[in-house]
Formats: C-alpha cells, sequence, structure tokens
DNA sequence: AGACTCATGTAATTCGTTACATGATTCC
DNA sequence: GGAATCATGTAACGAATTACATGAGTCT
C-alpha cells in the first residue's frame, strides 16, 4: 500500500495536518498520484494506532481544531525500509487501447475521432507537466530546498517522457489509421461474422503458441514481478515455467 | 466501468465462455488489461440480466457444463456507443515515482538499485511485447483475420513506445543521480531537520501559485478530462477556473 | 448573496485481487 | 503420484471514488 508510505514521506518533512497533506499531494504528486481527503483521514488514524505516527490536536478558536501528525522513529524506520524495497507494479488499465483494440467495429472516422480526443488530452497534460517544472524551480528557490529539487523533477520528467511517447504514438496511429483500407472498419457492415468458430481460434492459440514456446509465458510473470526472493515463498512454486 | 465492454468486445467475435474469455484476455490485452475469472463470472451474470449478452448451457458429459454467452442486439449496440465515446482517462499510480520522490532519505546507492530493479522489469516487458508482436503476426495468418492485425498490433505498438519511454527515463534517472552531489542523499544524517516550518513551505507554494496564475490549475483537471458537454451537467458548474 | 477556505470526518458503492471450493480428466 | 486443464463459482478483503454532513470565516 503506497498511500500509508506517500502521507509517511511527507510528514517526514515535518508535522502536518491531514488537510495540510492533501494540498501537498495535489501540488506535488498528482500527476502520478492521487488521494482524497476521505482517503487520507482514516489512513492517518490506521497509521496512528500501528505506530508509525503521532497525532497532537492544536486547539483553534475561529476554526475548526487540527490535528498534526508527525512520524515516529518506527514510522521513519518503516519509510526508509519501503523505499529501498523494489518497487510493485500497478496493473496497467488503458481504455484507450480496448478501443483500439477493437477498432474494427467502428467507422475510421470514429476511431480517428476517440485518437484526436486522446490527444488532445495528452497535450493538455504535456503543458500542466512544463509548468509544473517551473514551478518547482521556483518554489525550490524561494524556500531554499534545493537538495529536493533533483528528484521533484525527475518525477516531472518522467511523466513528460511517457506522455510524448503516449502522444507520438496516437499521432502515428492516426496516421496508419487514416491510410489503411477502408474495408476494415465497420466490420458487421460488411457482412463480416465475426470468429466463425472460436474453438478453432482457441486452437490457433495454442498451435501458435507451441510454435513460439515461452513467447507468452510472461503474461502473468512480467507484471507483478517484484520478485525480491524473500515475498517468493519456494513452498508455492506456482510459477508457471511453461516451456523454458 | 470497461471491463464489461472489453468482454462485449470478445464477445461480438462469437459466442463464448468465461473461461475462454479469460483466455483471450491473457494472449491479447493482458498487457493493458487484466481480468480474473472471479470477476469475468460475475459480470457475464450482471451483463445477461442487463440484456446484453445471452447464455444457453451446453451440456457436457465428462467435463463440466459450458455457460456459452453471445452478444445481443443491445450489446452490440452498448459495445459501439462505448468504442466511440471519448475515454476516460483512468489515475495513474506510480510507486516508483513515490520512490525517487522522495530519494533524498536513501543512499545514492539504494535509490540507483530501486531504479536499477526498475529498469530490468521493465526489460523483461519489452522483450514480451517483442515476441507479442510476432505472435500476432503468426496468429493473424494462422486464421485469417488480417483486417484485425493493425488494431491488435497498435496496441502493442502503444506499449512498446511507453515501455521505451520508461526505460530511457529510468536510464536517464540513473546517470542524474550518479552523479549529483552525495551532500543530497540521506538527508537525515545530514542534519537535515526537515522543512523547518510546514506552514512556511504552504505560504511559500501560494506566493509561488499566484506568481504563475494557472500553472497547476490542471492538477485535479488534465486528468479525468473525458469533458464530452453531454456529462458535465452546467447546473454543477463545479469547475475550479482559479486564475484564468 | 454566493462561493471558497479551513478542518474534520462517515457511509455507500465500485472495482479489483486473493483465497477458498469442487471434481473429473489428462498429461508427464 | 502430482500437476495442469476444463469449468464453474462464492466470500472476504482492500483500495479508491463519490456523496453526504457540519460550520464558522473570508473574499468578491
Amino acid at each position: 500500500m503506497s498511500l500509508k508510505h506517500a502521507l509517511l514521506g511527507f510528514i517526514n518533512y515535518g508535522p502536518m495536518t491531514g488537510y495540510e497533506l492533501k494540498k501537498f499531494f495535489d501540488t506535488s504528486v498528482a500527476h502520478f498520484w492521487n488521494a482524497e481527503l476521505s482517503q487520507i483521514y482514516p489512513a492517518l488514524k490506521a497509521m496512528e494506532s500501528e505506530g508509525l505516527v503521532e497525532m497532537k490536536v492544536e486547539v483553534q478558536e475561529d476554526r475548526p481544531n487540527r490535528k498534526v501528525y508527525s512520524i515516529t522513529e518506527p514510522g521513519r524506520r518503516e519509510l526508509l525500509g519501503w523505499l529501498a524495497k523494489p518497487s510493485e507494479r500497478e496493473q496497467v488499465r488503458e481504455p484507450i487501447l480496448i478501443k483500439v483494440f477493437f477498432g474494427s467495429s467502428l467507422s475510421k472516422q470514429e476511431l480517428i475521432s476517440v485518437l484526436q480526443n486522446c490527444a488532445d488530452e495528452t497535450r493538455t497534460a504535456l503543458t500542466y507537466l512544463q509548468h509544473a517544472h517551473q514551478f518547482v524551480d521556483k518554489f525550490v528557490e524561494s524556500i531554499g530546498l534545493e537538495h529536493e529539487a533533483l528528484f521533484w523533477q525527475l518525477t516531472i520528467d518522467c511523466g513528460l517522457k511517457v506522455h510524448r511517447a503516449e502522444l507520438d504514438w496516437t499521432e502515428e496511429a492516426i496516421q496508419k489509421i487514416t491510410a489503411a483500407d477502408d474495408s476494415i472498419f465497420e466490420n458487421e457492415r460488411h457482412g463480416y461474422e465475426g470468429v466463425n468458430d472460436i474453438r478453432s481460434a482457441m486452437e490457433a492459440l495454442d498451435r501458435v503458441k507451441s510454435l513460439m514456446p515461452g513467447a507468452l509465458s510472461g503474461a502473468d510473470t512480467y507484471l507483478h514481478s517484484a520478485t525480491s526472493p524473500a515475498e517468493q515463498p519456494a513452498a508455492k512454486a506456482k510459477a508457471k515455467v511453461a516451456g523454458r
């Protein structure tokens, strides 16, 4: 669970409230991690009962009281341990790729506008990240946290690179689709009746699989392979080695 | 909810069972969408009761009966409607970027090995996708579905481009970190006491924000902006225009 | 007058993963 | 003899989003 560790990371900068944590999230890691207040408050409570943080109430007259959380020694240890551990990857989920995958059901124009829309959003994201880069520069200068700048900027660089690649792909995809023969679209209206027999398709799958031993063995392996030996209890031996 | 639509997409190829759907998922869209059987079966049941698919039991002697689902007219309409609609983006969550963001707490060596590990995983994913590309070629040839090849390959191309960008970033990050001054690491052991005062940091944030009006306004905007006018009930007017 | 900021939460719901349950057959 | 394939599910749990609730103070 990364949320707790992200919270710990911020609280490690200095004691703060849930409300302030939300602000930090929104102005710094929003492009790769979101957290709602309704998630932050219970998380803090849980972390307190686990002894990772301590809470002190700051009484206020005119506004609601503040609950200020600070990190404890076990909390700091937990944070450092997690930071140094190899990263679990989150399962990718890209609705746009589902649309492209089944694109033969759409008209050429429909598919292109879906992609166009996608490209526009990516451009917006890129602009945002470029601003964010400048923002970090100014912020770091304003408060004197030059030692953090490298790390913060790196996360933005990652977003920029990945989004540029996405945009690149989207534009290329639009070109390829534009250039494609009309007959591959709107399959239903072209008398295309789907795969006549699913079972023969499945057999074809198996045939090709056996032609390429190991090729797709990674399907389930390559994603969740935070395979530090400690976490892979040898007893289970569930690894599907399939052909290697 | 994209899962239902992905299922519809496959069932649109031809009638099939939950078990077969899982196989198709694993050999075709696994790199951008995962689905467990325990999720597929209830989803199919729900879709049946919504009238999007129809089910027929195929009795078998030696093995458990098969429940074969086929798409209905409303189901096909639902699928086509969803495919043509601009795509919702899923919120990105990248634990690795949290680690980099708080990288100043680690030693240089620790951070580098986390990234090294990440690079290795990305390389594995790239290899997988290259195999997948060949796999699709052979499969398409074997069963004669040339009209689908373009779409299927495009989804793999996307994965390849994005992962190459990720790898690129990771390697660059490792270089930058290697080159960085040692003093920015293991901040706690360098007498770094965090941000002395969170409140002054928050003020600095606000100051820089007002210097760059609109710069970070996109934080919440740029992600979930599947802003087809129909879905944005003007009545709410919740848009945080903040400075523009 | 209406919206936004500060500051806390709870409850409901959705989406997804992991674990558990069954049971014959077939492959090594 | 043990594992994998075929074929269906349920139950528990976890993470995250959305909606709902409260209420004073400030900004436009």
